[in-house]
DNA sequence: TCCAGGCGCACCAGTTTCGCG
DNA sequence: GCGCGAAACTGGTGCGCCTGG
């Protein structure tokens, strides 16, 4: 019995099967399966054929193992998070054009980011894409030592050598919203702050010079927030329990920003009647129609685009920058004017 | 030179650079790595010294290729749907401690169900687990024939051969839904439903019947919804418009009720006081106690965990039932009382 | 004589180099 | 120089065999 049959064994079918159905050699049907030169068309055409006609798949991991590359791009992200899901698909969008596979490994309360990491190296990924990471700096320094890695939405300084950054710059878009509620007319201006969130800091410091360049350090106030709607939401009690309402408030992302509206809707105060509410990141949850919500636009597929640039440029040029020290891409948040913002 | 040379030359260390080190035969290291018997406790001892120092990691591609079985489960999810991704952390708990690695291949606007798979069987995961896969039933058996699947949270009559069924009786739970209400006092009441999304026919039967069994037939109404926030305001406005309120829906999902809730916020109208409004899944959004809605719980990490047991015992008993028919696996929902419901 | 500890080698499914007609 | 095949190679696994106490 030959070696060579195509189903019924259980076993899937190889380059081999596909091989002899065909009755070339198998470096010829590898040739063809990847649609390299070196065959005649008439070739060609049988062996696809019989790689049709058996149901050939070529095995994503044998491939690899031979070749040195891996064309892997391992992507940690927070499944909960909207932002980091929509930047998942666009690295999708940016990473299989260029030829590479991306592999996906979740954080979630129930799996930190160290496993997330063991996975994706375990897995032979060339570079690493970390979305928002909350590691320690040496970690990332440590990872960095193995394989390229691409930072994004999380600054570090100075980035450690083999560590990319790329981010929208968050103190600019602090800024910005600060400078149309101002424009508006608001003077009272608060921010529920991420805590200790990727870019919460630059938001802070954004929102903070703002209200200064203002003359408005007298209004600048703090909240503690976080990165969830219910963080929002109980910070806005907080506000409106205190009696005296801000007149305008700068949540942390959206999701906190939705916290907020909602519990002004609650409470029966008006938005943006009666405060005016600006979230970050512009997800898709700000721009459903009942939401309705200003925000400060990340430029999500762009920063997606980028980081797997960045990842795929130190894999394939730059060789002698393997230990260079990490690069810093800082792209321009905008403002999105939508209803949740007005005069006083 | 030697090929063992541990770092310096960009190679990530091999099973032969342990060897070269620890002065042992590769095969003794594999045996160690693999915490196998056969190997003495002083040598075991220095080889994983030797691979602590040059930073030794196994290659999970190469393994699994010598090893006929791969122990990887292929996990396809919608990206943007919460049910979906508290669906993969529950599998992610359920399936490490079983000794399986987890595969995730992503669903979303811009990748298909049909991308997402052939990812998943060209990495060549041992069997499939898909959340509320919504290709053809053809399709879905066309998997099958390759590789074990099991369909979450679709229905499938009947399953193909090689596809098990898990999910939550959504009739039952629609029933519940309306009994609650009914109990209450209700009898306007509307359903606001899924279209064609998984369990969204179920949920519709269940409505129905229950409120044929109430005899409340006549006010049986049916309203085109979906599965965003969106498709619920929609939902909801369009139920402002007409003049006349139910006094209570019953919507397809917990983000569905969202949009309902908010969008009935906005015109003023209170909840639970003058509508009563239920969800569907219990995911977190429900349970922040902004929203604090009452809805059907599915009990998810319950769901995952018999999806990854039933791709489990597929893969490593039941070896004769390869083909047998379809298994269906039906949990009961539990309706969970929040503060969106109330006397009318 | 037994057997635990350790080694060599074939093998998994591909890719790549080289040489031949 | 084109079309093709033989064989080496990728990293790890598992079997058969050898050796010494």
């Amino acid at each position: 019995m030959p070696t060579t049959s195509a189903a019924g064994d259980g076993r899937r079918p190889t380059l081999a099967d596909v091989a002899a159905r065909a009755g070339v050699s198998v470096a010829l049907v590898s040739i063809v399966m990847r649609g390299a030169k070196g065959a005649g068309a008439a070739t060609r055409e049988r062996v696809l054929r019989a790689a049709e006609e058996i149901g050939y798949r070529p095995d994503t991991r044998a491939r690899l193992l031979r070749s040195s590359r891996s064309r892997l791009l391992g992507v940690q992200f927070g499944l909960h998070h909207p932002f980091h899901t929509h930047l998942v698909e666009g690295i999708y969008a940016a990473a299989e054009p260029a030829g590479y596979q991306v592999a996906l490994s979740a954080v979630a309360p129930s799996r930190g980011e160290r496993q997330a990491v063991e996975a994706l190296l375990a897995d032979r990924c060339e570079a690493l894409v970390l979305l928002g990471p909350e590691m320690p700096v040496a970690r990332l320094a440590d990872i960095a030592a193995q394989v390229p890695v691409v930072s994004v939405a999380r600054r570090l300084r100075p980035a450690p050598p083999g560590v990319d950054v790329v981010r929208t710059a968050d103190d600019e878009g602090a800024r910005q919203a600060v400078d149309h509620l101002v424009a508006l007319g608001h003077r009272a201006i608060v921010h529920i702050d991420g805590g200790r969130a990727p870019g919460a800091a630059d938001r802070r410091r954004g929102y903070r010079t703002a209200m200064n360049r203002h003359g408005l350090s007298g209004h600048s106030r703090l909240l503690p927030g976080g990165l969830t709607e219910e963080d929002g939401a109980r910070a806005a009690r907080t506000l409106l329990a205190e009696g005296h309402r801000p007149s305008a408030v700068l949540a942390f992302n959206d999701r906190c920003a939705t916290g907020v509206l909602d519990a002004f809707l609650r409470a029966g105060v008006g938005v943006p009647t009666e405060v005016s509410v600006v979230g970050f990141d512009d997800t898709r949850l700000a721009r459903l129609a009942h939401i309705d919500l200003t925000t400060v636009a990340q430029d999500i597929p762009r920063l997606a685009e980028l980081a797997v640039g960045r990842a795929i440029a130190r894999l394939e040029g730059e060789r002698d920058s393997e230990t260079a020290s990490g690069r810093e891409t800082v792209i321009a948040p905008r403002l999105v004017v939508r209803g949740t913002t007005a005069t006083p």
